[in-house]
DNA sequence: CGGCTTCTTGATCAAGGTCAACCTTTGTGG
DNA sequence: CCACAAAGGTTGACCTTGATCAAGAAGCCG
């Protein structure tokens, strides 16, 4: 096994973490099985029964996917640098969505064997990893209501503006720009949208002046006109996201 | 304060419940405030900030809207006896959907400051509360990629077997029958649908002989049919679902 | 060069939204 | 007991949004 300790881990070290205890510290560890390099588009968990592992994401993004009886799928959410992958799979022994590396990506996996043991020894980490799980549902309550209700304009933008907010509080955009490897039909998949007609879109945006999307990289040049037609304010994400 | 014992709970003599240690039962009992009675399209809890409460519904049915900024609303859930609500907002300390009865409704009023002692001293329920909140991830999950690819008939059918099958789960629907109290405009909200394409897909559904919905009672005339249009099989989903 | 993948743009079409009329049931006050 | 209003539901006519089909354009390698 390779030996490379938690606490010199690169998010640790950008501070993208909740800041944790020395004993939650050593449990984590423990947790740990490997770290792991996956090249682009390639599925990290499957459907089906839980593989009984978690996944923190180091570097790169992915994708959770819902397949659906009739071959159709929907991206349900998007996960960046800091997330961490599997715990619904964890919890309820069996998932319907499967993990799909968006580019070339780095994962720390973890046992999930251990999670019951970690509620039961470290209960204020189990009250973080529910407040987790509780955002995530918040995420999904809003994609919902975007997709039931919000036309194509009104969907990306949130879209652009929410995964802007969450790479900044991690550090990971800069100004006005991040990093954007999404393609035209990944963002129709997250959108509800066919390709095309995210393509259009886009082309309005460009057109008004509102982002620059070319070689992975996002710019928002007109955030309040974008905000306006995504017409949701972003809802406060933590920066602290992770447990590893 | 109202004296009556957790252990005589309607619910619990129903078996609705994840059978609890004495332990469990008696944390639960000391949680408890109060039972409430409201009328019918009352507003249970509100957007914000959380009020530090959590309900399980004992009697009757009430629906979780997510209200967006332009004043469109989405119904993002349907909450049934025996389900706890309120869990989002008091793990993330706040939240911005309303629950709201749709029917005149009972529920236990639960102190939810008491949460984080929870964790520390019943590691096993909160596993299970754990458990539930994936679950209602999955759902959602579910909900979303239904929103995004499917069409109208393919969401109500789906709505109406899932409402089905978990009211079954609860012992609260019968051979082919169940409760089902929500009005078009509800079921429009909850589908993503205008309320007169509700009716008219209604219509064709009763045309087709599916189902017959009168007088707030769903029958299932042709199951297979109904499965047929969802497309989707209906997840497990457990029956013992509260913690009172 | 030719063969990929990604993106763009045009033309057509269908699902579902919107507006409006009307029907039934239920409740209410005179 | 009737008149009337209010709420829920149904149906028709029309229009908008976005899906689908199809044809290029623009990079990016082998």
């Amino acid at each position: 096994m390779i030996e490379m300790s938690c606490d010199d881990c690169v998010l640790r070290r950008k501070g993208m973490f909740r800041p944790l205890t020395q004993d939650e510290l050593k449990f984590v560890a423990r947790m740990r099985r490997r770290q792991i390099t996956v090249g682009q588009g390639k599925i990290i968990a499957n459907a089906g029964a839980s593989n009984g592992e978690l996944y923190t994401i180091v570097e790169g993004w992915a994708a959770r996917y819902r397949l659906m009886a009739d071959n159709t799928r929907h991206m349900v959410d998007v996960l960046l640098p800091g997330d961490l992958a599997g715990l619904q799979a964890n919890l309820t022994g069996r998932t319907n969505s499967i993990i799909v590396s968006l580019t070339p990506i780095r994962l720390c996996v973890l046992e999930g064997k251990l999670l019951p043991q970690l509620m039961r020894e470290l209960p204020d980490l189990c009250m973080a990893l529910m407040g987790l799980c509780a955002e995530g549902q918040q995420r999904s309550d809003t994609h919902s209501a975007l997709l039931a209700t919000a036309g194509a304009a009104q969907r990306l933008a949130f879209l652009f503006l929410q995964i802007f907010e969450r790479l900044k509080v991690r550090g990971l955009a800069y100004d006005t720009m991040c990093p954007f490897p999404l393609r035209r039909a990944q963002l129709a998949d997250a959108a509800g949208l066919s390709e095309v007609h995210v393509s259009r879109t886009l082309a309005e945006f460009r057109r008004d002046g509102l982002i620059h999307l070319a070689d992975n990289i996002l710019m928002i040049r007109d955030r309040q006109g974008l905000a306006k037609i995504a017409a949701e304010p972003m809802p406060v994400c933590s920066g602290n996201q992770a447990l590893l």
